[in-house]
DNA sequence: AAAATTAGTCAAAATATTTTTACTTAATTT
DNA sequence: AAATTAAGTAAAAATATTTTGACTAATTTT
């Protein structure tokens, strides 16, 4: 017979690692937040999946709101730096148009936990985004350089319009994410399945195609 | 002194309404979940609007999520109901095509509550509009009413292209929805606030550009 | 190597939220 | 007018969820 009674718990021996186990916190949030949203988003859920307990979730965050936070930051910087590869005012102004509606599309369909965020954060009146002055900034140059684009693009004759860049950006994104922020609803209204990989490629093809001839840009058809 | 003491409630005189009250739970519902969500919404704050008490959530609709359902069947009642009155088919593609967006537009404008709900929906990815068949029978024509005008404009030469109707029903209900969807995070992003209705207008008039120019329809400039 | 620190565990306390029980009485039916 | 039904209330039970306390031991620092 064993010699316990007093010893009742069995704690393994487990390795301690806090940039790992940090990471793999927050990485783990990206996904929970994105998928329920704040309000739906359950701080035991997060554990598990990060293989932690709560109690971690409190030592290196602070709470669930600012776990929150921190993922809402992070994905943010995710997107920031993609867009910094983009280097606006070299190339011909049709062809950077294309590449920005090209850019647009491709990020939001391959960084589903982004556009998630987004909407959840609308859900929530943006009361965090609008904590952040960084987004904010970040932000700013890339407006600018659709600016600049549109100036090129019409005083070269090239595009038949010279709309208003902040409209311009505007719908850009809603051509580019409408579809997938309301994949469930529409794909159910209209019958189809929005989600399949060929309709999204149909999906882009039209995108590109609705602001390239609404500049005035000759589409190769 | 009083002769209480086994009279300690005052039930001061109350009047009974039942349809009064259903109907208020209902539409108070409505906004709790709209501006809330599902996992946000609070059934203390519904009963507090709709001055009742929680046990009559459970009386007339059984339960929470019995009355999200119900919230979500009278949003789309409300908007297929508009729909209905839209009837394509007889005046000139390009007008018609015109009063599509004008009509989407000004509906999504004047009614903030459906776009919440479905935003909601959507990020609980669809769960309980799937159940609805109702929803997807009633779509169906509206659709098909988009395809024949497409027809139309392309047979009779006024449009110059002829897109497939779902990808062009999906681009107005874009470039109608997304700046309402997304005010908060856009707004911060682009330093703009989409709220203000004179920016809602300029909204308009560049959405009904963007479509009618897609089409090929000459717009009066 | 001892001391200090901090990553990590477990369980329970604190809170928040929904749901039900037990009861009261207005309105309706017989 | 008595009996029945169902609208309505208050309070508490049930549940769900977040947060904290008390402890253990791995790692780092002295």
């Amino acid at each position: 017979m064993s010699r316990d009674d007093g010893v009742p718990k069995t704690p393994p021996v487990r390795s301690r690692n806090p940039e790992r186990t940090r990471a793999e916190i927050l990485s783990v949030a990206v996904r929970e937040f994105a998928e329920h949203g704040f309000h739906g988003a359950r701080v035991e859920r997060i554990t598990k999946a990060a293989k932690c307990n709560a109690r971690m979730i409190y030592h290196y965050f602070g709470g669930k709101e600012q776990l929150y936070l921190a993922v809402l930051d992070s994905v943010y910087a995710a997107i920031r730096n993609r867009e910094g590869q983009l280097r606006f005012g070299t190339a011909d102004p049709g062809l950077e148009a294309r590449r920005l509606v090209e850019f647009t599309f491709d990020y939001f369909s391959e960084n589903g936990d982004f556009l998630k965020m987004i909407r959840n954060e609308n859900l929530l009146n943006g009361k965090y985004i609008k904590r952040s002055q960084m987004i904010r900034d970040m932000s700013q140059p890339f407006i600018t350089a659709i600016g600049e684009l549109v100036e090129r693009g019409h005083a070269s004759g090239q595009f038949a319009r010279k709309p208003d860049p902040v409209q311009l950006y505007v719908t850009v994104v809603a051509l580019s994410a409408h579809h997938l922020n309301n994949a469930a609803t529409l794909g159910t209204v209209v019958g189809q399945d929005l989600t399949d990989p060929a309709w999204q490629v149909e999906r882009r093809d039209h995108a590109v195609e609705v602001v390239l001839t609404y500049l005035g840009v000759e589409t190769s058809e």
